[in-house]
DNA sequence: CGCATCTTTGCGTGCCACGCAGGTTTTGGT
DNA sequence: ACCAAAACCTGCGTGGCACGCAAAGATGCG
């Protein structure tokens, strides 16, 4: 049922985790009060902690949210694709930029990523945002044990995959927070996964 | 210079993380006060601040020093060791049980684990141990840069190895914990690195 | 239209993280 | 052995956070 009132509620949580970063991002995380936050979206204070049980939840939310998607995109890939393949495609749909990114003015671009630099180094952010991937990585062993019909509940594998795609996704991004002149995330990824499905050999 | 202030510290410290994941395994983590914890310590509620961040942090301790010695005991491997072999070395010289798990009643272990198992289900557990993790895998990422002769500020070999290890590492354990009769973590640890370095291939 | 259900909101409570300042212990140099 | 500096412990106070509870409001369904 997809009535007005789930389409509210997703607005509302979508409004107060944007309100979130981007207060955060252009302030800092102690400077913003969850105040500030529920009154930035529209709603009362009370409310924010009927969506979020914490700031740093409400900050983490979008990337649980993108994160969640590569369960679902590798379900839709085609049942005959190698695994790695699949789950290469699955990443890449689940980490494409959105329209709200594409949209926003690039010469900001600097300053914002500044931003999420110092956003991203306070510690109770970091837990919160491992915490999201976690969840992820559970329904994406799901998703993996389905395709190689092996079995979530007392099987290491699907969930070992799961973990060392999150791995190869998280060390991806923090390279890429990390450098000064990097390559695209989507690159990294690829790089990632694919040293990843060949057994991480040692370089030289 | 060890002297005995630093020594002082680190018993203050250990007596701090002990009680708070004995006292939080038998009770439950907010039935548990931070007050509760400085005085099982024998310290005063405000030193607690002093040595942890928050009652997570605290509790999750000992989960970070067990995983920075993985990347003392892999620059401890003979440098002729394939790096993967040197890995499997390091993480179980790591993950070794201590004298005081042997000396532990073995009758008490059952509701230890299950108290353990209610404990870890805690949000602000898992975000807290997660960063542990991630803590440790920025000190492995060096110590394999060093070993592999690869750059932990510009390449992402070495981080993508490091967390690799601790994604292997957490599906083990995680796995361990669902299980109801488990293999021991060892072995199942073993396992993981063996899968890992051998590209995750699909079963059958 | 009208009842049942879900949401929002205000209020109150207990806990937590931390700044600050004063007293106490450890350290290293003489 | 003594003394000054540095590090540490502690009590107090403050601002903020998470959440239980109950009343008011919005929504869905027959």
């Amino acid at each position: 049922m997809s009535g007005l009132r789930e389409r509210k509620k997703a607005e509302t949580r979508a409004a107060l985790s944007w309100a979130a970063i981007r207060l955060t991002v252009t302030r800092g995380y102690d400077a913003v009060l969850v105040e500030d936050i529920a009154h930035a979206a529209g709603v009362s204070p009370r409310t924010f902690n009927n969506y979020f049980a914490s700031k740093a939840e409400a900050i983490a939310a979008r990337h649980l949210d993108r994160s969640r998607r590569v369960a679902d995109a590798l379900r839709g890939r085609p049942a005959g694709e190698p695994l790695w393949a699949a789950i290469e495609a699955a990443v890449h749909s689940a980490w494409a930029p959105g329209p709200e990114v594409e949209q926003a003015p690039p010469d900001a671009h600097d300053e914002w990523v500044a931003g999420l630099r110092v956003m991203l180094a306070e510690p109770a952010l970091q837990g919160e945002m491992l915490r999201a991937g976690a969840v992820a990585e559970a329904e994406l062993a799901e998703a993996v044990a389905e395709r190689t019909g092996t079995d979530a509940a007392h099987d290491l594998y699907p969930h070992l995959v799961a973990a060392a795609v999150g791995a190869a996704a998280g060390a991806a991004t923090r390279h890429f927070l990390r450098a000064e002149r990097p390559e695209p995330v989507g690159q990294l990824l690829s790089a990632a996964l694919a040293q990843l499905a060949a057994g991480l050999p040692p370089p030289n």
